[in-house]
DNA sequence: GATGAGCGG
């Protein structure tokens, strides 16, 4: 399930999202985004992890929750894949 | 060289 991860602070690194993913359950993958300006953090990212109830739990737990001085936004991705 | 809402490559 691919999980849309946004609000993130630009110090915050994909090792950062990983780890707190992989918390709740096993992370398939990460992907920040990165800016074509700057070459640095967009602010947000993408997270995959197996729809075995872990993404879902991940997601509600994860979503809200402080990281690098800011609240991270969790939710799932709503793009072609299902 | 950086940008603060947002679903990229």
């Amino acid at each position: 399930m691919k999980i849309l991860v946004r609000n993130l602070s630009r110090s915050t690194g994909e090792e950062e999202i990983r780890r707190i993913f992989a918390t709740y359950g096993q992370v398939q993958s990460c992907n920040l985004v990165l800016d074509k300006a700057s070459g640095k953090s967009k602010g947000f990212g993408f997270v995959e992890m197996p729809v075995n109830g872990d993404a879902k739990q991940a997601i509600k737990n994860l979503n809200g929750m402080e990281l690098g001085g800011k609240n991270i936004r969790v939710k799932m991705a709503e793009e072609k894949e299902d």
